[in-house]
RNA sequence: GGGCGUGUAGCACAGCUGGAUAAUGCGUCGGCCUCCUAAGCCGAAGAUCGCGGGUUCGAAUCCUGCCACGCCCGCCA
């Protein structure tokens, strides 16, 4: 609790420092209690044994005994050698009601922490819709975004288009050659595709895509060597940067990605701005890194003139060669993505990118190549793949769980769970509803677990509704909503805070959570760790949930002005949190 | 073979810049709707923190060896 710790921090100092002890040996050391009926904060004094030639109990005793109270702290109390300081509520809720607590906004960029942060998350290959694997890959991304926004970073969200090298290829010379028979024939043995997604492009162009591998697997050899010569020389092209071809791939991909964008929408998920990996070969900033890359000192050259960095010498293990310029003089993925790099250190002076982890080979060569170009290496958040009970998700093989599937199942079964419960709604209001509650549940089954755990999909824990569900926090909103409505059209008693006595439980735990919300988000953007974030949006809406039991807002016809109070900020903190995971928000449910 | 990551109650998952009785959800068992939405609330049971060593006043957390699982080790993207 960063309120508390600013107020007793002064404090601490003095007291240590007559005794010896510098600031750098406790600082550290003050921190959130384990248990909240501990306190808020703790110090453990067991470092202090040694310096202070005294029994660690001995000198939390002696601190708890002399440490004034002030106007924050309702106790500071000594336990087995453990300092605790107890906040007192009364000054909490002072704190929330004189706005110390922000709200902020996960919609818009206020700039106001003078941060600029440029997120480059999702850019998946535009070749077939989004299955739940890849997705992991946006959700992360846009509530990273999304976080930020609410911290008040000014944040771009970026997609990467890969719009040239061998998948788009692939896709290309399918359209381009193959029939709608020769299709469905190759695919016979595939599941059929959904009747529901006859007019998505991304569904429907995809089975080009799969069925054009199929030949490149399992064609005769001399068809087999003329699609991979037919393939080859649309990338070798792409590559160089020939605009003929480069169009070309566009008008086979840009449908796909659209309908990818399409289901992306559904979520929440947008971006600001897409920048075409071909740019950089077209615009000759490739081929100038190459001459750079080629100066430096680590630079190598293979037989047939390949160009390579020997990572090595700059502490990599494994392989350490690092090719970015083939035989033939053209240009690799990863030199791209320096260049791509390059251009977005212009463009922002933090950079965060959201990358499957069998990308972490790669990142390191990209990040080390940036350093020995002098230029720093961006933040990267790795990710685990989603996998089915059946093993690993594959768009080439077809074994997906496709996120439009999976939002149709989200909002029906939302939907019959909305009708049972609120009977009188009507059509359009439960279909609002279950569109919101279906998508959130989504999101937040894959955002709260930390990123570098791999998981099974499973329908029925993706499509929870309980506790430590996104229902559960949109609950706790509504009824924080419906409170509101109620008390507006009720008289209300000035705003007096009780004596923290007579407060109840579920009062200050409220109180106190609040209090560290924001600790809890500078946190989480911090080290990209979105999960942290939903996790205490959870206990936000738990704690809620407790006020709404222990503080009667409306009683007797009177609104409690100091209840609502708390509430409205309760409310409002909700609102944001919730938009800030990518959540709706809505007021009736 | 090498590199990186993961291993915590029946299941899932938090904690891992060392600190008190390892948090939470599902599931199980028991209680609460004449009272601001019960998608809720209250309570109970359930954990050799993968295994073995080490460092420390103190280890789920740090070091080390081993085991299991995942990802990577293309002049692919």
């Amino acid at each position: 609790m960063n309120l508390l710790q600013a107020m007793i921090s002064p404090q601490l100092e003095q007291m240590l420092s007559a005794k010896g002890v510098e600031k750098a040996t406790w600082e550290a050391l003050l921190q959130p209690s384990r248990e909240s009926s501990q306190g808020d904060l703790t110090l453990p004094c067991f470092p202090f044994a040694s310096i202070l030639k005294m029994a660690p109990q001995a000198i939390a005793d002696e601190f708890a005994e002399s440490f004034p109270l002030g106007d924050a702290l309702l106790s500071v109390s000594s336990v087995n050698g453990y300092l605790n300081f107890k906040a007192n509520p009364e000054w909490l809720a002072d704190a929330i009601l004189s706005n110390k607590i922000a709200v902020g906004s996960a919609l818009v960029n206020t700039g106001s922490t003078g941060e600029k942060v440029l997120i480059e998350h999702t850019s998946a290959n535009p070749n077939g819709p989004f299955h739940v694997g890849r997705a992991r890959n946006a959700i992360l991304g846009d509530t990273l975004v999304r976080l930020h926004r609410l911290h008040g970073d000014d944040v771009r969200a970026e997609y990467y288009v890969d719009d040239m090298g061998k998948q788009v290829g692939v896709l290309a010379w399918a359209l381009e050659h193959l029939s709608e028979e020769e299709v469905n024939e190759l695919l016979a043995e595939r599941e059929p595709p959904s009747e529901r997604w006859l007019d998505k492009a991304d569904h429907q162009r995809v089975r080009w895509y799969q069925a054009a591998q199929i030949l490149r697997k399992d064609a005769d050899d001399e068809k087999k060597e003329r699609i991979e010569r037919e393939i080859g020389k649309l990338v070798h092209a792409s590559e160089h940067g020939d605009v003929g071809v480069l169009q070309a791939f566009e008008s086979a991909y840009t449908p796909v990605l659209e309908g990818m964008l399409a289901t992306l929408a559904r979520l929440g998920i947008s971006y600001d701005t897409f920048t075409k990996e071909s740019t950089f070969v077209v615009d000759g900033t490739v081929a100038q890194l190459m001459q750079r890359l080629d100066a430096l000192e680590i630079a190598g050259t293979a037989e047939n003139g390949a160009g390579y960095l020997d990572l090595g010498q700059r502490g990599l293990k494994g392989k350490t060669e690092f090719f970015y310029r083939r035989g033939d003089g053209s240009s690799l993925y990863a030199t791209r993505d320096v260049a791509y790099h390059m251009w977005k250190w212009g463009e922002s002076n933090r950079l965060v990118n959201v990358l499957g982890e069998d990308h972490k080979l790669q990142a390191k060569q990209v990040g080390l190549t940036l350093e020995e170009l002098e230029q720093q290496r961006p933040e990267v958040l790795f990710y685990s793949f989603i996998k089915l009970p059946e093993g690993k998700m594959s768009t080439r093989q077809g074994n997906v769980v496709f996120m439009d599937d999976l939002l149709e199942e989200a909002h029906a079964q939302a939907s019959a769970v909305v009708r049972e419960l609120r009977p009188e709604y009507d059509d359009e209001k439960v279909a609002a509803i279950a569109e919101a509650v279906g998508t959130a549940a989504v999101r937040f089954n894959i955002i709260k677990v930390s990123p570098e755990k791999g998981f099974i999909f499973r329908w029925e824990e993706a499509l929870a509704f309980e506790a430590g569900s996104a229902p559960f926090i949109m609950y706790a909103h509504t009824r924080a909503c419906s409170i509101a409505k109620r008390a507006r059209s009720h008289s209300a008693s000035n705003i007096d805070c009780p004596s923290a006595e007579s407060m109840p439980d579920g009062l200050v735990d409220l109180l106190r959570l609040m209090c560290t919300h924001n600790d809890v988000l500078a946190r989480s953007v911090k080290e990209q760790k979105a999960h942290l974030f939903a996790l205490h949006m959870l206990e936000l809406a738990n704690a809620y949930n407790g006020f709404y039991r222990d503080c009667p807002v409306v009683r007797d016809g009177q609104v409690d002005g100091f209840a609502f109070a708390i509430s409205e900020m309760a409310r409002r903190l909700m609102r944001s949190g919730l938009e800030g995971l990518g959540i709706t928000p809505i007021e009736e449910m």
